[in-house]
DNA sequence: GTCATTGCAAATGCTTTGCAGTGCC
DNA sequence: GGCACTGCAAAGCATTTGCAATGAC
């Protein structure tokens, strides 16, 4: 996780205090909070550290792509660390637990180009929905 | 889409003015609205529609599985009445259209039974990005 | 020392809710 | 005529913004 800060000094990042505490909590596989999770998160390793900073700093981390913005359910969005590798999401409908997934195959190559309405498509994402092992009671 | 209106009668729904206005606008192919948009276009139809039943009548429409929420963009949702034919969806980057597609294959297939994580999966929804042929300027 | 960054608090956008009145069945 | 439905207005989240104070470089 160094690197990302690595990264982001290289392109002129000031590097506070409340910055390095963002990018620690995100650090990890298959993280998904949403802007408060990520702030009560941060607020216990610094606990001076505002809301409006850590939509700031999410914000910016989405802009440089070094985080990538989900929003699963229409609610709050969340943000995902994993931004350099591509990959998909399985969410469980009861809990709301988020997966990272790597499928086989290439959506983008089942979408014919006489179906594209004359789009030049770029990006497939494709959401999974089930329920995991926690809430089927197993 | 009176077919609509029979179902939904069938299922015992007083058919009120207001909710006759909010299928009539969402009655069509490709249509994508926000709760906003459904509520203007239904103001023209009935002037004294509230933005609140608008919003009670979508979200009833919804639990009886008669339109799909979408959320392409984490802002507003928005109202897919194309509930009964399996779509997915390509939305344009710059200026926010959706155009439902029918892609080949199927994305399930595309998961593996070892990396689904014990979850039990039942939907696959696929989001197409791109640039349509009016932002391209085309 | 400068200027980007922070924190606060107020504002905004979308959606839900409580409750009295209305009108469908 | 009863009770579901409507409209209004206020409340509730998630997020953004303005501005003075702070602190990284």
């Amino acid at each position: 996780m160094s690197d990302l800060l690595d990264r982001l000094r290289g392109r002129g990042w000031r590097l506070t205090a409340q910055r390095r505490v963002v990018a620690e909590v995100l650090d990890g596989d298959h993280v998904h909070y949403t802007a408060d999770e990520v702030h009560a998160r941060a607020t216990a390793l610094l606990p001076e550290i505002s809301r409006a900073t850590v939509y700031n700093t999410l914000g910016e981390l989405v802009s440089l792509g070094e985080v990538l913005e989900v929003s699963t359910d229409g609610r709050a969005k969340r943000y995902d660390p994993n931004a350099h590798r591509p990959h998909q999401h399985l969410v469980c409908a009861k809990c709301g637990t988020i997966r990272d997934v790597h499928p086989q195959g290439d959506p983008l190559a089942d979408l014919p180009a006489d179906g594209r309405f004359g789009f030049t498509v770029s990006t497939a994402e494709v959401t999974y929905r089930g329920v995991c092992p926690n809430c089927a009671g197993g």
